[in-house]
Parts: structure tokens; sequence; C-alpha cells
DNA sequence: CGGTACGTTGAGTCATATCAACCATAGTGG
DNA sequence: CCACTATGGTTGATATGACTCAACGTACCG
């Protein structure tokens, strides 16, 4: 887990280019951010903090790929989101001032911002509509998270990976040459899905002989993404 | 959808006998509350709203039970949580501005409020002790959700089921004969599991030989909660 | 009394997990 | 430079949990 100190553009900046929950923060607010936050380097592997931790602060992401995950029966890993550009974690152990219930480790080398709790807990304090958006912003996660259930409980294996992998063409887009930007262990993908690995790789493979995805090691070309919806079986 | 007038203790008095977040309302802004609140009677079956409904209001439970699910791949309940006296519902759609994405229909009997949302949103906007309150219900239920997408991936049907009953024993508590306090279809308790009613029905015989359990009906008393700790396979 | 909703049981099937073996690749250290 | 190890990917064989389908029992209700 190593750490280093650099600069980085200004938060106000920052907040406004992604469209992040700061752009609700007054200039005063946003100039304390920037004093007091504390830029960091992780690479790949890197853990940000673990399930049970009491934490000091939350991360901001700058740039790079972070995956949110609970660690489930012999220690295996459930995906519950990615965490990218602009994005926060943390947040809800801070805010209901309980200890992580998720663990927090780094996909793609990550720029991210280390903010002190008491900031983020005077924000929503003092200023309402920060804390009407932070709420917003609570309120969206757990529409998914529902929405998650539902689908882990409800559907096979084989509709909730083409729908994984719609989702991440949706969050993460895909490049000129149609390969998802975002790549994953096989197993990292299971722990989405929810399954083993060995099924996501039977799957996959069973998804380029249909001609709906091709495979290059770990980048996965996105061919057919109607095809990917109607065996995900999207719920409108 | 019955729906009754009829008059009703005030909120605040309500309010902190449930220890529920109206709770952190000002005099006036409870007051307000107590007037334009409208006071309604349901039956069990009855629908208060439908995933897709754009609501124009919220509600506050009173006495009874609220189940509140999602509707899957043809037509299968997914429950996502009960909500009970001083609990409130659809109150996340309200903060969003976005149609419901669950639907609510009562288990037992109930006597509700319901509150016009902008009545909500004012609180929320202007009373900053409140509005943390509301970060921190969402943020417990966020934290409640991520945990159960982790139990739906990765436990089986079987631990599932058994972790239901004692978070059915947690929340609802037993009688003096050890009956849980709610009572629920096979149908309904595989809809919270995710699973058949059928593997309910025998997984509960199941139970019922081991002597975790015995059934009288749709009435279930718990006669060992360790026992049924132990097959959940809790992740402390 | 028939109707409707719920509960139960058995049999058969299938998707998915598990186990095991093997290959490819890259990094490590002597 | 090569053996060594770790990590990730792949495939096949096998086991089994859980679903589906179907039949039937039970109980309440108008």
């Amino acid at each position: 887990m190593k750490q280093h100190e650099c600069s980085i553009s200004f938060c106000d900046k920052c907040a406004f280019e992604t469209n992040s929950v700061f752009k609700y923060l007054t200039r005063d607010e946003i100039e304390r951010l920037n004093y007091e936050k504390d830029f960091r380097l992780y690479k790949r592997g890197d853990i940000l903090y673990n399930e049970g931790n009491r934490i000091s602060g939350f991360y901001c992401i700058n740039s790079g790929i972070i995956k949110v995950f609970k660690t489930g029966i012999d220690g295996k890993e459930q995906i519950i989101r990615f965490a990218r550009r602009g994005e926060i974690i943390a947040y809800r152990s801070v805010l209901s001032n309980e200890s992580a219930c998720t663990s927090a480790k780094v996909v793609e080398d990550c720029q991210v911002c280390f903010i002190p709790s008491e900031l983020l807990i005077q924000f929503v304090k003092n200023n309402p509509a920060f804390s009407f958006e932070m709420i917003k912003l609570t309120c969206h996660e757990l529409a998914e998270a529902n929405s998650y259930i539902t689908d882990i409980a409800q559907k096979t294996v084989r509709e909730r990976l083409a729908e994984v992998l719609i989702q991440l063409v949706k969050d993460f887009g895909i490049d000129d040459q149609k390969y998802l930007r975002i790549s994953l262990t096989r197993e990292e993908l299971a722990n989405i899905v929810g399954t083993a690995t060995e099924s996501v790789i039977r799957l996959l493979s069973e998804f380029k002989t249909d001609k709906l995805i091709e495979l290059n090691g770990r980048r996965i070309k996105v061919l057919d993404v109607k095809g990917l919806n109607k065996i995900s079986n999207i719920i409108i």
C-alpha cells in the first residue's frame, strides 16, 4: 500500500469537470477541501481500506478505477460497485460513523484525494444543497442495490453475466476498436456476477461462439450489445 | 385499495414513541406534519403504490406491516424489506424525484400516514439535523442491501432461509410461546430468500425435523436460534 | 357446496459448482 | 540463463442443489 504526495489540479476545477457532488459546495468550502485534502497515488492491487476498519476520512477518485467489495464465505469477494473519476467512496461509513462495511482495492492505477471525515460531516451539516445531493447520491446507490438483489435472486448466471457486460459498457465505455475500457480478471468478473470463475470462462466462450464478444486475453471486444441485452432479459 | 379517514394521535407523540426520524423535526415542523398528513387504513393485500408510479408523497407506518418489493421475471416478487411502526417508505422516490422503483403491499392490516412530497423536501432542505438523520437512514439501508447482495450471491438457499428466520426474529420478535410475531405465506418467505416456494417448504420441514423450529400453519415457533445461526453461516 | 388460495410431496431435469489437471506467462533469485 | 514459483486461464468430468412440473391435500369463504 504505497502512498506518494504530489500536486494536483484544484478541487473546484475537478469538481466541475467530473460533475461530482462537490460541485454543490460554496467557494469557501471548496477552498477548505482543497487545503485539507491529501493527494495520493495507488497501484493495482493496493488496498485503500478494509472491511471493519475504522476510517478517518473518505476518498474522491481523480483517475483510475477502484473496486468496492464485501468479503463473504471463505474469503470470496463480492464486488458491490466500481468507483471512477469524480466518484467518492467510503462516505457511508463516515456519515453513519460506523466502521467500513466494505473493502476497497485498486483495479487500475489511481490518483485519489483523501478527505478527513470532519470535513464531510461539516459540509453535510452546514450546506443544505450539498446535503441534499448527498442524499440523492445515496438514494441512487440504494436503488441500484435493490435492483441488483432482484437480479441475483431471480436471474441465471448467464443472464447476469450478459447484464454485467452491458453495465460495464455503460459505465466505462468502449474504445474505437470496441474494446471495453475496463479490464478485469475472470475471477473479478465472477465476483461481480456472483458465480464461479470457471462458469464465467465457459459462458464468455459461449458468448464468443455466438459472435456477441471477442476475447483477447483480459480485453473484451463487445460486438453485439443488442444480443447481450436480449440474453440478459432486462426489465424496463 | 380501500382508504378510510379517521383520527390518530399527534405526530410528535408518535415520533418519540417510535423513535422515528421525525423526532428530529422542530416543533413548528412537526405541527405542519400533523396538519398536512393524511391518515389511512389499509387491509392485508392492499397496495400502497406500484413500481413505476409517480408518487405525490410517502408513508409513515403507525401500525401493521408492509412489504416493499420489486417485481422480477414473470411477475415474481423479490421482497427488499419490511416496514413497521415508526418506519417510512417511498421516501427514496420522493427525494430523488423519480418514479417508484419498488411496490408496497400490506402484509398485516395497517394504519399509515400519507405525507405530501413537498413537506419532506422542505424539511430536508431547511433542517440540517433532520437531513443528517435521513442520510444516516439511507446509508443504513444501503449497508443492509450490500450485505444482502453478498449473501444471495454466495450462500445456499438453506443458509439464507436460516438467516431470514433469524432476521425476522430480530425485527419482529417472538411472543411468550416463541411464535414469530410476523406470519408470512411460504411464497412470501420464498420471495425474501430468493427461491422457489417448494424449496422453502422442504427446507422448513427439514428444520422442523432437526428441532430448530415448529410449524403451525403459517405460524412459526422458533426453538433454536443458535442452531439456525450455525446453519446460516453468519459472518461477524 | 364449489371455488380459490395456499400448502405439500414426488419425480425428473438442468444449470452451476466443485474438483482436478494442465497450460501460459511473468517475475524471482541463484 | 534457467529452474522455480505464483498467478491466471482453460477444459473436462462429475456431483448436486435447486427448479420445474404435476398431482393432490387442506382450509376457508361466500
